[in-house]
DNA sequence: TTACTGACGGAGA
DNA sequence: CTCTCCGCCAGTA
């Protein structure tokens, strides 16, 4: 099954929703939207999602894209996500996705 | 057309 | 804890 258009804008939805301070991971939009693989989301994030808060949505570890880690965490840090060692607390600031 | 790449993730070792 | 290997799928060569 190819990824709809519909897709797009439930993942972009999705990251948009996602309150300050807290996080997502690209399974969980992927699970959400009811893409087969979370390496879509990572390819929307890619293309399509450059004015959304992109930073709040991490790898299923806690960490982010090894390329964007530095800034992204930065980023997180200033929001007031709890972060140890590079590495975000996902228990405490993951953020339960509405599901469609 | 095949082959390789990558904002991913789970299972093994 | 780290490091592969494999499935997944859109884009690129």
């Amino acid at each position: 099954m190819p990824t709809t258009d519909a897709q797009i804008e439930q993942v972009r939805a999705l990251v948009a929703a996602i309150p300050r301070g807290r996080v997502a991971t690209y399974g969980d939009i992927a699970t959400a939207v009811g893409l087969s693989t979370p390496r879509t989301v990572g390819w929307i994030m890619r293309t399509d999602a450059a004015d959304l808060p992109w930073h709040r949505v991490l790898g299923a570890n806690g960490r982010p894209a090894a390329h964007l880690a530095q800034r992204q965490l930065a980023l997180l840090t200033a929001e007031g996500v709890p972060i140890r060692n590079g590495r975000v607390d996902l228990r405490t600031a993951r953020f339960p996705l509405p599901a469609t």
